[in-house]
DNA sequence: AGGCAATATCAGC
DNA sequence: GCTGATATTGCCT
């Protein structure tokens, strides 16, 4: 039982600076995201609630009531969630997961993905013109998994990254690695509104769907569209998503594809794990991949 | 050509 | 059986 997905990338464990804002979420984040980290290194002697406390110096009362609040789950029970064995349930419970979800969005443009996105591809073209021409506004928000990078041109939301160690440059630069070309503007301002749109599952409302922009190659955009066809709290494996798109031997360059996911989240690349039910790797670390998932988990009916 | 966020397989516990 | 290591793989940029 009780068994952690062993590949945890032990960098992202470390604090992040105190984001001094509203959503409260954001700074429970922190000490969350050090708890999941020490619990994952040490799952081998099941550590008590105890010693989990005594890790980030609180109570053991704070950190359950913290820990509830953030996940909806005892730190017990989210461990639990984001075991080998439940990431395996998840995925056998699978079957026509994907097929059921996907037709609805492509009949009408309406209902894909449990948060409401109408997406719209910027085509082939745009791949080589990595962004050229393109004016993007970026700006920096707190978010229930740190401090987030958000991205958006007029048409809607095409960059969501997550800002690590107070990295703000290099969560900047991760963005413009995808798109050089681009013009990328600060404006806090013109991003400020979705952060709440996209992680308050109760603002997820069928008559306002979020828009967002998917700027990649064919195959990436075949890749991301499929994503959001995975239901909230669901898992699937890479060759899964191979099949789907009909290249059922792709599995692997499937797994390239949704590492270059810009819209982190939205386009919920974290559902997605090894044929094994093994977490296998995430953009912005393991530890947020569990801490997403687990947080999913915590708000299941 | 080069590289992979995969997967199948196998030896050692 | 389970685990980690290694070999094989197909396809994308």
């Amino acid at each position: 039982m009780l068994e952690i997905a062993r590949t945890l990338d032990p960098q992202t464990s470390r604090a992040l600076e105190d984001a001094p804002t509203p959503m409260s979420a954001c700074a429970d984040y922190d000490v969350v995201r050090r708890i999941i980290a020490f619990i994952s290194e040490n799952w081998r002697d099941q550590p008590s609630l105890e010693s989990i406390a005594d890790h980030v110096g609180l109570s053991t009362s704070h950190v359950h009531h913290l820990f509830r609040r953030w996940a909806g789950l005892s730190p017990k029970a989210f461990l639990q969630a984001v075991t080998l064995d439940h990431a395996k349930r998840l995925l056998d419970a699978e079957a026509s997961l994907l097929d059921a979800t996907l037709e609805l969005g492509l009949s009408g443009p309406a209902r894909l993905h449990d948060l409401f996105v109408t997406h719209e591809a910027m085509t082939p073209g745009d791949y080589k013109a990595k962004g050229a021409g393109l004016v993007l506004s970026y700006g920096y928000h707190p978010s229930p998994f740190g401090e987030a990078i958000v991205v958006a041109t007029p048409r809607g939301l095409a960059g969501l990254g997550f800002v690590d160690d107070a990295d703000r440059d290099g969560a900047l630069a991760d963005m413009r690695r995808r798109w050089p070309n681009a013009d990328f503007v600060r404006d806090d301002a013109a991003t400020s509104s979705y952060p709440a749109r996209v992680f308050e599952p109760e603002r997820w409302r069928p008559d306002q769907p979020l828009d967002i922009v998917l700027i990649g190659t064919d195959f990436e955009v075949r890749v991301w569209r499929t994503l959001l066809g995975i239901p909230f709290g669901r898992a699937t494996t890479y060759s899964a998503v191979a099949e789907k798109i009909g290249s059922p031997k792709a599995a692997r360059a499937v797994g390239a594809a949704v590492g270059r996911n810009p819209i982190s989240f939205v386009v919920p690349c974290h559902r997605v794990v090894g044929r094994s039910g093994a977490l296998t790797g995430y953009h912005w670390g393991l530890t947020r991949k569990q801490a997403i998932l687990g947080w999913e988990a915590g708000r299941m009916a």
